[in-house]
Formats: C-alpha cells, sequence, structure tokens
DNA sequence: ACATTATTTTAGTATGTACTAAATTACTTG
DNA sequence: CAAGTAATTTAGTACATACTAAAATAATGT
C-alpha cells in the first residue's frame, strides 16, 4: 500500500497512469505525451509505477509497452476514474456556463479567462 | 485529487487517518500514540490531512478533536479499509500458521521470530 | 559490422518535506 | 491574574526525490 500511494503523490506519476489506463503505450510514446520531462525521468517513473503495481509492462523487440494494471486496483482504481470523470464534467460545466453566457450576452467573455 | 494522494503518501500520515478512522480523538490523544515524534509534528500532519479533506477537526474548549471523514472518501475510503483488512488477516493467517506449527513440533518456534 | 532507434541506468543537483526545539496562542483553573 | 494545559506556528536541519545530461544496454536496419 506504502508503495501505491508513494507512486501517486507525484503529479507526473498520475498524468501517466491516466494515459495508460486505456491503451498500451510505449515508453516512448509516453515521453512524447510528455515533452517537457526527460526520457530519462519518464523511465524512472515507470520503474516506480510499476513496482507499485500500477502499471504492467510487456517487452516486444527494442520496445516496451506499457498498461495500467487495472483489474488489480480494485476500489482504487474505480476512485480514481470517478475522480477524473468528476473533474472532467467539471470542465464541460464551466465551457457550457461560458457558453450560454456568451450567448446571452451576444458578445464573448471579457476580462480574465475562467480556466487557466 | 493531488492533496489526497500527497497526504497518504506519508507513513506517519496514514497512521493516524487510520488511529481516527473509527472514533473521534484529540491532538493529544493522536500524540500520545505515536510517541516517537513531537507534538508540532503530529499538529502539522493533521493540518495535511484536513487540507486534504481526509479528517474533520472539531473545537471544544482548548482540545481539537479529529476523525475521517469516512462518507466523502467513498470508493478510496472503502478501499483503504480492505487494505487494512487485508493486512490484518495476514498476520491473522501467520499467527496460526505459527501455532499450528508450534503445536506439531510440541516445542516453541526457534530462530527469528516471523513478524519483526 | 556499423549506424540508428528505444529504453534504461547512473551521477549529480536542486527543490520538497518530515522532523525537532522553541516561541506563541488560547482556554481553564486555583 | 498567574500558572498550567492543549495545540499551533515558526525557523532551521537532514534526508528524500524529481529532474537533467550523459553513458550504457539492446534490438533493428543498411
Amino acid at each position: 500500500m506504502a508503495a501505491v500511494f508513494e507512486a501517486l503523490a507525484a503529479p507526473r506519476r498520475r498524468e501517466i497512469l491516466r494515459l495508460v489506463w486505456d491503451r498500451e503505450l510505449s515508453a516512448g510514446d509516453i515521453r512524447r505525451a510528455n515533452p517537457d520531462v526527460s526520457f530519462g525521468a519518464v523511465s524512472q517513473h515507470l520503474r516506480v509505477l510499476e513496482k507499485a503495481g500500477l502499471v504492467a509492462r510487456r517487452e516486444e523487440g527494442r520496445f516496451r509497452y506499457y498498461a495500467a494494471r487495472r483489474r488489480q486496483l480494485g476500489l482504487l482504481g474505480r476512485w480514481l476514474e470517478t475522480t477524473w470523470d468528476a473533474a472532467l464534467s467539471d470542465l464541460k460545466t464551466l465551457a457550457e456556463a461560458d457558453e450560454a453566457a456568451a450567448k446571452t450576452s451576444r458578445h464573448g467573455r471579457r476580462g480574465k479567462p475562467r480556466v487557466a
């Protein structure tokens, strides 16, 4: 359990886990999705996730494919999913409110955008 | 979500959360249950847990009582419970195996104890 | 064999954080 | 009010860790 929480404490690793949640990606794919970080860093994060049992690794030629071990995560996995979904629908709600406001005023929003 | 995982990443905070899981305890009680750490450290941990929404704080006189916010934890809370239960039953299994071994040999165990 | 591609490993650095001791705030009681 | 108790806050330190650059490992293609 300790390893699981330690692994999920880092935002970068949560992002990686989410990235491989419903598709298998190679280490390079994951690097490409995180261009602001070095390949070495990604590789290190993957090792932490793997040791925590959060992702599975499959070797194929010179590629290493990673995928979330959703089955073994059980309730924790489902909690993650609902949390991610909630965050998404919050964004959706904001966007819709924005849309409605723009329509009402018949002008676009001014001032600071609501979402950074 | 970030705050939740960051809070649960520290073993000491997981222990405190577990301590207030099914009873409300004062900061002093929690300190007394963790005699190897200073009161200041406990207080800091409690603040982290509270900011993450994991525990609720109630003031009464000069006491501060803390309790886990189990309701709001939903599936995550249930996952924690099952994990803690699993760890417990592992210990139980070990103890029973030990007991059986002792009975079979009609002597107590020798050598290193199985659980540190 | 050599160059190329994919990934991991290592060494070093910089920031984050768990901790302590001491100062501070606030309630309670003689 | 003064003394004692409960808890928090602050400043400082030691250790953990996220990161980078570069070297190492390994499979593929020419």
